[in-house]
Parts: C-alpha cells; structure tokens; sequence
RNA sequence: GCGCUUGUAGCUCAGCAGGAUAGAGCGACCGCCUCCUAAGCGGUAGGUCAUCGGUUCGAUUCCGAUCAAGCGCACCA
C-alpha cells in the first residue's frame, strides 16, 4: 500500500481517518466543536458537541449544523432563542459565516482555503485519494461466484461474483489482502448422472462444439428419462461412486467435462474483468474432510441422530448440521467446514468471507456456530455477506422451470445496445467496439451494485441495459466529459499545474468539492457494510453535481480561475474513475 | 407453525449511529444544442413514509404487535 503522507490529508478526509498522535489537524469538524465550545463552555463536551453535529439536508444551508435542542432544558429557553444567541456571540474567524437558522446554528466553511487543500490533496495523490488502512495488510479470503460445472453461469451468479470483485477491489483500497476464491460446484452426485447421461446419449464431438450447452441437456435429458427409468439412477450413483474411488474413465470423464466448463466460465469472466486466485471448489476439500470428522469425533460433538452423524446446535437456536449421511456420505456443511480450516491454515485470514444468496444465511450461521464448538476463535471472523434474489415475473429463477437468464447473454444484449448508441450519437468515435464493451458490460455490473445487496429485484433486461439516468454509462459519460474538458485545456497549453491557486467559491463548484471530500468517508464506509452500493450511489451523486457544474459553467475560458477550474475537472475524473474502479466497472476517456 | 429479509411517489429505489418543508431516476407534461460530446441540463405534476401502539421535546428512522411479500426450516448445494 502507498506510503501515507499525513501533511496532505484533507480537513473532511481526517474524519474517517485514524490520526497520528504527535500532529493536530484542524479538521474543519473540529474547528466548529471548537467555536462552539469557546461559547458553551461545559455545557456540553467535545465529544458531545461533535455527536451532535450535522450536516444539512442542502448546501444552501450550510456544511454543518448544530441543532439547539439539547440546550433547550439545561437554560430554559426555546432552541430558537438559544441558536440565535450562540450565533450572535460565536467566533466568525475560520468560517465564511455563521448563522442561525431557527432552531439550528449553521456553519459555512470558508470555501476558498478548503478549495485549495481537497484539490491538491487530490492531484497529488491521483488514484491513492480515499486509500486507509483499516486491514494492516491482513489476508481476506472472499468465497464468490462459484458456479456448478456443466451448468451456465446465469444471472444469479452475476451477484455473487460482482459484489465479491468489488469488496475485493475496496478491501485492497483499505489495505487488506483479498484472496478471490470460487469455490466450484464441481463434485456430488450430479457427476455421476452426468457421466451417465454422456455414455448413453453423448459424443465428443458434440461437446467439444458448445460444452455446456450439451452437458447441460445430457443432465435435463437424464432427469426427464430417469422418472421412466428408475435404473438410471442407481448407473448414476454407481458411476459417481467409480468416481469417488478414482477410477480411471470416470476421472477422465470429470476432468474433461470441468476443464471445458472451466473454460466457458473464463470467458465469461473475461468479460466482465473478474479475475480469481483459486479455483479450489469442493472436489478440492474431498480429502480433506475425514479429518473434520477426527475432530469432531475427538471433542465429541458429534451424534448420532436417525442414522445420521450431527453436531447439535440447539443452544445457538439452530437445526442440528448434518455431518454424515446415514449412507456415510459427507454433505456440504462438512465439505464448508474442511474448506474454512483449510483457508484459516493456508491464509491466515483476519476475515473470511462468502459472499452467498440470502438463502442459505441458516447454512452460515450453523458453519459458524459448528467452528465455535470446535473452540476456533476465528469462527467470529467468518462473515457471510448475502445478497437478495434476482427473480424473473416474481419467481425465482430455476433451470428445471425454464425460468434461466443466462449471464452471456444479457452482457451480449447490453454491448451490442451500446454499439448502437455509439453509432448513433458518436460514430466517429475510435475503438468503438472496445468502448461497447465497457458500456454495455458497465451498465450490466453498475446495475447490480447500484442498490443495497439485500434487495431483490425482478429481472426485466430494459431496465438492466438503461443507459440513461442514474446508471453506470451515465457516470462513464460524465468521466468521459471530464476528460474531453483536459484534453481541450492540454491541447490549448493549458495543463493541470500540481501545485497551484485553485480557490473556487461558486455554489455549483462547492456541491462538486463536497462531494469529492466525502470520498474516502464512503470508501471506508463501503468497507465496514460490504457495501459497494455506497460507492455506486457516491458516484452518481458525483456525477451529478458534475454534470450540473459544467452545464452551467464554462470551464475553458481564460481567466483567474481557469487552473483552479481544470483542477477541480481532472479532480472529478480522478475520483470518477477510481470510484468505477472499485465497483469493476472501466471507465473509457471517450465515448 | 418457527426463523431470516423486505414494505417510502404510477414503476425502480435513496434517506449515512432520530431532528429543519421526505429526495433521486424512470414514466408523464413543458423548456434548453450558432456555446467544452443532448448517454446531458432546467422546470411542472405525483407521497396519510404498510397499519396500530410505545419510547422521546421531536420517529420514515429506535422498540413491540398486526398485515402483506420473498426466502429458509436435517440426510441437495
């Protein structure tokens, strides 16, 4: 992580900030507790003063307010009288003014000097702006995307592996270490009904051609003839339990079908820029689960139970967790708790997280509970991060239904509809096709980011591909402005100076440097709720306010403020760009 | 039945540890391209914040109950 230079933080910045002890910063927080202290004396304390702090709903109002209702009981008197008086009798030096307004004294931070320190502060640390280190570099694996072999990735994983890549992307941000791991659906006995279903119905050649597609119809073909054929299944068991004792067709087989499934996926992945460092799924932690049982078994937690091996949980208020089947088979909690042994030994993780529908919160909470039985500490590490369901008509998607949305799909509808406005609205644009890519594919990860995980949301394709409005090409197009602006100013000899006056104190330029300080607040806020919509939301309103700025304001035009102007465009861009950054998604110079 | 999640404008959603007249986007209606890309900007219309109670000087925000929806509830993952 970059080498923090404390003597560059920004007043706002310091909020979110820890704060080395030696050096006192006037965060501008701090100067109004002061101001109002010098008034209250100790009526109220620092600490109290500064919880009672707010910001106003609108600028217009001022950058922080102080509501008087406290104060109302300890002198008696209505808030309003008492905002007035702390008014009258405050000092005015480190603000622009200081007013009453009813019951709230608001304060105006003077414009020009917090100008000048959040946009150099920006230049000078570029794409580092809003970095901390809230994770001291420690290791985080992230269980994402995990797709089942020889099944499409639809988009239901879309969630899993864009909430995943962009907590990835924001731990590093706050100086933790991500480790991205899919966990595959590679093993079970779906291996055995799919071998089953080649050998009788299936060719090389066929598979080769369109993998999935065919291991996928072998598979439905399979469920629809064994209702028939009832003998099916025990062929599919018999083949899965070939499989299991490592004989030699039956590993081929599987080999082959998760290597051509395997590359479908990374094509897929390509596409959407999400990369991984293991792809360790539970075919991997297939020998690794006797000894969870060992340790089971040792500290007695397991039970027999109808047949079956559990580990009761009733004191935590949950079902018991089924171990082993009453065949012996193990079961996915067992394969779960080997996996998180198995990543606290090779990672030593600070946190581990999964990032898993809502669904299965119940299966998260018993793989904990289990871990705490064990006596591993690290089990109040292990954080499920869910998200709702995309549903299509209301209904959750289903591949046996016919209710499939499939991912590749959707991104090919979203770039193809991005060529088209390209086209349309700037067709003498160069690398168009690179552009429709980022687009499109922007529009489809933006829109999954863009509100709370735990929301559901109905698949409907217009409003996944919507390229207006609060939307990822939208704030695109506005970093695309930005950079058009730089690229006029450099063209003309005016560059964006390092270090310079950038004093601006226009009310449209105030809304965009409020925003631009709040920045690493929201990264770390991000951070603390797993919560990429925050940055998706800070981006838009980023965006806005810039959009607003330069309708009204004409940023080249050669005067005082020029350099102070271009600082604050190539500011935007920088924050615009680092914010797209951090939720996956490119963010192209032009468009 | 029990548990988890959700319930804010016609639609999709914001509302950051309770506070100033509840905000956006889409859709509807009306404006703005001799001026840095109109994927943009501005304006109008539209809400008993599911319901009922409680805590509080003050509740969309916290607590409880009710209603509605989604998802779970041991030998699938």
């Amino acid at each position: 992580m970059v080498p923090r230079d404390f003597s560059s933080l920004t007043f706002l910045e310091c909020r979110s900030f820890f704060i080395p002890k030696r050096r006192i910063f006037m965060r501008s927080e701090e100067l109004v507790v002061k101001a109002l202290k010098d008034v209250l004396g100790d009526k109220l304390s620092a600490a109290e003063l500064q919880q009672a702090l707010e910001k106003p709903k609108s600028l217009a109002l001022g950058d922080f307010a102080f509501p008087a209702f406290s104060l109302a009981k300890i002198f008696r008197k209505a808030p309003q009288q008492i905002a007035a008086e702390i008014a009258g009798q405050i000092s005015q030096a480190h603000f622009e003014k200081v007013q009453a307004v009813g019951p709230y004294v608001n304060f105006f931070l003077n414009k020009s000097e917090f100008s000048q320190t959040i946009l150099q502060t920006v230049l000078q640390q570029g794409q580092a702006y809003g970095n901390q280190d809230l994770g001291a570099a420690g290791n985080v694996p992230i269980d994402m995307s995990s797709p089942n072999i020889a099944k499409p990735i639809s988009m239901g994983h879309l969630r899993s592996t864009v909430i995943g890549n962009s907590l990835a992307k924001l731990l590093r941000k706050a100086n933790y270490r991500p480790i991205k791991i899919n966990h595959l659906g590679d093993w079970g006995t779906q291996f055995g009904k799919l071998i089953e279903a080649y050998k009788l119905w299936g060719s090389e050649a066929e598979v080769k051609a369109d993998p999935i597609n065919k291991l996928l119809e072998y598979y439905v073909r399979f469920h629809k003839e064994d209702v028939a054929h009832p003998e099916l299944d025990d062929e599919a068991r018999a083949w899965f339990k070939k499989l299991e004792d490592g004989d030699e067709e039956a590993m081929r087989l599987w080999k082959w079908f998760r290597s051509e499934s395997l590359k479908s996926f990374m094509k897929i992945y390509k596409k959407l820029g999400v990369e991984f460092d293991s792809f360790n799924g539970e075919a991997f932690y297939n020998d690794k689960m006797d000894e969870i049982v060992t340790i089971l078994e040792e500290k007695q937690l397991l039970q027999e139970s109808r047949g079956a091996q559990i580990v009761d949980l009733e004191k935590y208020d949950l079902n018991p967790a089924l171990i082993r089947k009453t065949d012996g088979a193990t079961l996915y909690i067992t394969r779960d708790l080997a996996a998180a042994l198995y990543r606290k030994r090779t990672y030593n993780f600070v946190q581990s997280l999964y990032v898993v529908g809502n669904e299965q919160t119940n299966h998260f909470k018993q793989l904990k509970a289990v871990l705490k039985e064990m006596g591993e500490p690290w089990a109040d590490e292990i954080h499920h991060i869910p998200f709702g369901l995309i549903t299509q008509g209301g209904k959750k998607l289903s591949t046996r239904a016919g209710r499939v949305i499939l991912l590749e799909e959707v991104l090919d509808d979203a770039v193809e509809l991005a060529r088209q406005q390209i086209e349309a609205k700037n067709p003498n644009l160069e690398n168009k096709e690179q552009v429709a890519e980022e687009v499109g594919v922007g529009a489809v990860i933006f829109h999954d980011l863009k509100n709370e995980r735990m929301n559901n949301f109905d698949f409907n394709l217009e409003e996944v591909v919507r390229f207006e409005g609060e939307t990822g090409p939208y704030v695109q197009y506005s970093h695309a402005r930005a950079m058009s602006i730089l690229r006029k100013a450099a063209a003309a000899g005016d560059k964006v100076a390092l270090a310079g006056t950038y004093s601006l104190n226009d009310p449209d330029s105030w809304e965009v440097l409020s925003e631009i300080a709040a920045f690493p607040a929201m990264v770390k806020r991000a951070v603390n709720e797993y919560e990429p919509s925050v940055i998706a939301k800070y981006a838009l309103h980023l965006a806005k306010a810039f959009n607003k700025y330069y309708a009204h304001t004409k940023v080249l035009q050669d005067d005082v403020q020029l350099g102070a102007r271009l600082a604050l465009v190539k500011s935007v861009a920088t924050v615009l760009k680092e914010s797209l950054n951090l939720l996956g998604v490119h963010a192209p110079d032009r468009m």
